[in-house]
DNA sequence: CGGCACAACCTTTTT
DNA sequence: GGTTGTGCCG
């Protein structure tokens, strides 16, 4: 029972209670994933339920790897039966294992967002549908949409009722039918297809709802009606589910997320167990009172209590830069002094931002600083080209059906061989039915074009596709990027750009020998399968001490002594996209960002913005983000330039580096305490105006001026020293 | 068919 | 600011 010794009162009912539904219903950092992992390790042993018995869904893959690292600690080489992983990752399982049963060929590969689109397009130029009337990428939208909420082409098809619909319907109906032909998935289908699976085959259905006899989700505010639906199936029998979730949390509605999953559980699961984990162990007083009322805000909202036994810390701390770049060597100076004065390290940093552009700057800081850092997420890797090349060119090999990879890589290295030929074979496949690559061969068998037009392409694709089975996969790829001319491409350039092409396709090389290692056989589809999910060469390890930048959504889940979260400008955050006068609900959304943002901090937070940004290559002005007015001001220090500088100084003609700390306020950071007696939010007493708040102050020392509210005269600017303070 | 130059448009967020 | 798509010419 010593499991249950580490949990308070609340969380441990909800790793005992291991039978029948039940829904943690709690705010950040209560626990929720904690809860969730005892739950499983009480399951395994104190219950003595089999790794076998248990599946558990998380929203990352990097949320799925540290808990199983926990795991292991507890349980060992065992915890490998165990099933989790997230939700694409499961159903990926689920069809590796079974998809047969409903015709989906064992070696299908699995599209990323990049293929999906370029299939789409494929599909609307073949039905004559312009690009210039309709995105390709709303299309691709409404289809994915569709696949959260588990509508089959002919659901979709009857469900429509205007024009851009039924366009929409046509082009999923092709597109439905080519990742077919092509023995492929995407996303979508991932939950989608296990759950035609398990409606059309009954006993395979039956298999998983027995072997999964406990059923754990973590981020249960965001998963979308798909993904209830294969939960619900699976769980039918033995209803032992048990969801954990944040409705302040729902961050995902714009990818499906639908909060109706976790307010309606209860009507799901008459007999749910509800409970409330309302001590947050994370954050300080301040911080959590600072993320509390921006989003109590939200009208749509349950409304929970969320308090802790931390110490107030320090008052958030809120400056607008001049720029983005003064904003990043603010964040520096503060990363260094904070470093310093109270011995932390670089991994006890984190840099949040509503946009993956935002992180640019700060990387170019980063380099030139030559301060360790390391950006989360952002897909940069497998996102370069030569590595998309490299990588179709293995999913042909592994799956010659995938005609849309052959396409991109038949004449990458140019073969002659251009969209006339292309057309030409791609309809007198079409005509027999018969996927591009087997027409190809047999055009060229036939001489309806040249015998030899492919330079001996089919023929190294069909060597490795033989070979697959007796060399290990980084071995393949090295000889087949030679042997297929690709690497010699590169390496005729000549130039320092092709020079990190092929620098990368090492790199792409190693990744696999990495892969292989630390499992017995590793596949191509395995591979494969990895890249198309994980798709971040590094996955987040905080054992390295370095700085980390991510997005607002990828913090979602993790904690940092110190966080930053910069951008904080109407516009930006919240994003202009999300602000409709007609619907609130994506600024609510937009909202509960920046209660995620806020409350992965632990004891000190920054809020940074810029009055002036370069968006899109031209400079614009916009204003402090609404979420800092949002603020109760009692937890809230705002740190304002002075302007003592003469008015028409331009800013410009001054080197930037001098620029930073000239009219900035010196504040000195001792324990994430300002050392200046007037902290913003405390309460003073002046001799003619009575008791006022501080509400912002300019300038440091006794001859700081501060900006204080009055109860009974309004807002003054007053001389620090002038004023005497109410106890302290 | 291949390469180059210019235009347009853009990404908000991710499995 | 950068990428992706286009159109033209050799
Ligand atoms: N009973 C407890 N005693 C001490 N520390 C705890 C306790 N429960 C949780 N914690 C700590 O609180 C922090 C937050 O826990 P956890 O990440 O599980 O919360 P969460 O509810 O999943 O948060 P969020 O929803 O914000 O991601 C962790 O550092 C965890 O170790």
């Amino acid at each position: 029972m010593d499991i249950l010794k580490h949990l308070n009162p609340q969380q441990a009912d909800a790793v005992g209670k291991t039978d029948g539904p039940i829904l943690i219903l709690a705010g950040a950092g209560s626990g929720k994933t904690k809860v969730l992992t005892y739950r499983m390790a009480y399951l395994l042993k104190e219950k003595g339920i089999s790794p076998f018995n248990i599946l558990a869904v998380t929203f990352t893959n990097k949320a799925a790897g540290e808990m199983k690292e926990r795991l292991e600690k507890i349980l060992g080489p065992k915890a490998k039966d165990l099933w989790l992983g997230t939700f694409h990752s499961t159903g990926l399982r689920i069809l590796r294992k079974d998809g047969q049963y409903i015709g989906i060929d064992p070696n299908f590969i699995v599209y990323d967002d990049d293929d999906q689109l370029a299939l789409v397009k494929l599909c609307m130029s073949e039905l004559n549908i312009s690009d210039k009337s309709f995105s390709p990428r709303a299309i691709l939208s409404h289809i994915n949409q569709a696949k959260n909420e588990a509508l089959s082409v002919n659901d979709y098809a009857a469900s429509v009722d205007d024009f851009f619909r039924q366009r929409v319907a046509a082009v999923y109906k092709l597109y439905q039918g080519k990742l077919k032909q092509n023995k492929t998935l995407d996303f979508g289908d991932l939950i989608c297809e296990p759950i035609r699976l398990f409606q059309q085959a009954q006993p395979v259905l039956e298999k998983y709802q027995k072997r999964f006899r406990y059923i754990l989700v973590d981020e249960y505010q965001d998963t979308n009606r798909a993904q209830y639906i294969l939960i619900s199936m699976l769980s039918a029998v033995h209803k032992n589910l048990c969801v954990v979730g944040d409705e302040d949390q729902s961050i995902y509605g714009w990818r499906g997320a639908d909060i109706r999953n976790i307010l309606e559980f209860e009507k799901d699961y008459p007999d749910v167990e509800i409970i409330r984990l309302e001590q947050n162990y994370r954050s300080t007083k301040n911080i959590l009172a600072a993320a509390n009322s921006v989003v109590e805000r939200n009208i749509k909202r349950i409304g929970k209590t969320l308090w802790t036994e931390n110490p107030d810390g320090a008052l958030v701390t809120y400056q607008m830069a001049r720029d983005e770049h003064h904003e990043a060597s603010l964040l520096f100076e503060k990363v260094e002094d904070l470093r310093r004065k109270n011995s932390l390290s670089y991994k006890d940093f984190a840099i949040f931002y509503r946009t993956n552009a935002q992180s640019r700057i700060f990387e170019e800081h980063f380099i030139r600083s030559g301060m360790p850092y390391h950006i989360v997420g952002g897909l940069k890797f497998y996102e370069r080209k030569e590595i998309k090349d490299a990588v179709a060119y293995l999913k042909v090999v592994a799956n010659p059906s995938d005609s849309l990879s052959l396409m991109r890589i038949i004449n990458t290295p140019p073969r002659g061989i251009g969209k006339a030929t292309i057309d030409k074979v791609s309809s007198f496949g079409a005509g027999q039915d018969i996927a591009l690559f087997d027409a190809f061969k047999l055009a060229m068998g036939k001489g309806l074009i040249p015998r030899n037009k492919d330079q001996g392409f089919i023929a190294v694709i069909e060597k490795f596709n033989g070979l697959s089975d007796k060399l290990s996969i980084h071995e393949l790829a090295k000889m087949l990027l030679e042997e297929s001319g690709y690497i010699k491409m590169w390496e005729d350039e000549k130039t320092e750009e092709a020079e990190a092409r092929i620098e990368n396709l090492h790199e792409l090389i190693s990744a696999m020998r990495d892969f292989e290692k630390g499992r017995e056989k590793a596949t191509l589809a395995d591979f494969l399968d990895h890249v198309a999910l994980i798709s971040d060469i590094d996955t987040f390890e905080d054992e390295h001490n370095r700085v980390t930048l991510m997005t607002l959504h990828s913090a979602k889940g993790l904690e940092f002594p110190v966080v930053f979260m910069v951008g904080m400008e109407e516009g930006l955050f919240p994003h202009s996209r999300s602000i409709n006068a007609d619907d609130e609900n994506e600024l609510e959304e937009e909202r509960r960002l920046c209660y995620v943002g806020m409350t992965r901090a632990m004891r000190k937070l920054f809020l940074f913005g810029a009055r002036e940004r370069t968006i899109y290559g031209e400079s614009r002005f916009q204003g402090q983000s609404r979420f800092i007015d949002e603020i109760d001001p009692n937890y809230l220090e705002i740190i304002s330039p002075n302007h003592s500088t003469p008015l028409g100084t331009d800013f410009k003609s001054v080197p930037k580096w001098e620029q930073g700390g000239l009219n900035e306020p010196r504040i000195v950071y001792d324990d994430f305490h300002d050392n200046n007696p007037w902290k913003i939010g405390i309460k003073i007493k002046h001799p003619s105006f009575g008791i006022g708040i501080i509400k912002a102050k300019e300038g440091a020392g006794e001859d700081a001026k501060l900006t204080i509210i009055f109860p009974g005269s309004g807002q003054k600017k007053l001389i620090a020293k002038y004023i005497s303070l109410v106890e302290a």
